[in-house]
DNA sequence: CGGCCATTTGACACTAGTCAATGTGAGTGG
DNA sequence: CCACTCACATTGACTAGTGTCAAATGGCCG
């Protein structure tokens, strides 16, 4: 076993790939370890930052999950995303200086924390870095199409089936079983997520249970028909 | 009449505060001068670019009206933004170097063509524009969790009266009447970008011509109550 | 002036929401 | 180790809000 005193850094870290720029040279590589300045462990049901929290860094998850969500005056709230190992965290906070969002670990989680100040003067000067930051921004916002795409036209079969296979394709490409899941969120939580309401989520898992689709079993979930998923996600694409 | 060989610069450009960093001394903003290398025109009706295109720059809009959208593979199709002067479009495309979106003029438009290598390179010198940038990419990633808010957790009316409200805001900034507008979209439009079928935007509209918050003429809107619009837009405020 | 597209309005259908009762597991403390 | 508790999940009955389909109206452009 290694000694715990080993400072874990971006340049060997096994998310390195999820979470960074590949095209660096060795120099690079050193440069960008000193971006993550600390680690923070977050306890499950504990909230990495909140709206109105005043904006310092980009959070890349090291391991654990999240959920982000957004609250109106009223009270109701939407989640926004679920995070998972690699993906980061944070970004609605550049533009006002302040969160408008709470990132709560629905696990118990660990982030690696990168100063924002840091990342910009970084990226000045190591291009693959500037146009890496550009570009998980901008998969924020084709993401974000894509739940627009599914909360403004979609049923709840289609959009449970989306997320499902939205959310087995991300295990997968790290490393974990591609019809086999574990689901970290309440019902609640998805429904949110989807625009449904929490009976709907169940309602819909039993449907897809009794059609054979797949086994659910609480938040054990298997896909036994990945194609029918598919299918049920993108309703009328025969012609 | 000035003369047609002027060119304008984004220095002397009367949308400077609403598309550039503000802070800027003259030799940067000489330099950011350099940005828009083309101006273009899109009649009414054509896209500025579509999805599957190789992206290559990003679009501030100059004058004219414009709104984006992603299709599903079946065809149907959601409207993901609407945008005018000072915003910038094309985002979606950074992050797989093609766009992955439709950007389609509403009105005969102009747009600064803004080189995306020409943005890196130029944002790693001048700091403010480096700010600048990943400001507008935030903003755009908050505003659509504010979307997801609202196609998640929002009833016709709310969701009418929240679209009503901030548009007039973003027209109010551009100098026009915070009460009176012209729809530049169709209903059909408005319902994709708000997940309602167009004949419930026609009864929405209706509904608030009747109850007096708003007069409704074809596609001239006049906000008549304000502040029931706000109370519409934010059902359960009180407590 | 005519044709066309956008819009409005009505009647009805259906999806998802609401409310309520019951079931299931995981964790806790006796 | 077992019973208890609590949060989460499931299921049923009924309802409200939108969608669907269809018809009529109104403006605008050629």
């Amino acid at each position: 076993m290694k000694p715990q005193t080993i400072k874990v850094a971006c340049s060997n870290c096994n998310l390195r790939e999820l979470c960074m720029p590949l095209d660096l040279n060795a120099e690079e590589l050193r440069r960008i370890d000193e971006l993550v300045t600390t680690r923070r462990k977050v306890k499950r049901g504990a909230t990495l930052f909140h709206n109105g929290e005043k904006f310092n860094s980009l959070y890349a998850i090291r391991t654990g999950f999240f959920k982000t969500c957004v609250a109106a005056e009223d009270g109701r709230d939407q989640v926004t995303g679920f995070q998972m190992a690699g993906e980061v965290v944070g970004l609605d906070g550049i533009v006002n200086d302040h969160h408008t969002c709470n990132a709560i670990a629905l696990e118990d989680a660990e982030v690696c924390v990168m100063p924002f100040e840091r990342i910009e003067e970084l990226s000045r000067e190591v291009n693959a870095l500037q146009r890496h930051v550009h570009k998980i921004m901008s998969r924020e916002i084709v993401r974000e199409h894509g739940v627009m795409l599914l909360l403004g036209s979609m049923r709840a079969e289609e959009r449970l089936a989306a997320f499902l296979l939205n959310l087995a394709q991300r295990l997968h490409a790290r490393g974990f079983s591609p019809s086999e899941l574990v689901l970290r969120m309440t019902r609640e939580e998805i429904g949110s997520y989807l625009g449904l309401k929490l009976e709907t989520v169940s309602r819909t898992f039993s449907k897809f249970a009794e059609d054979g689709i797949v086994e659910v079993r609480q938040r054990h979930i298997r896909i036994l028909d990945a194609p029918a998923l598919q299918h049920m996600a993108h309703p009328v694409a025969c012609h």
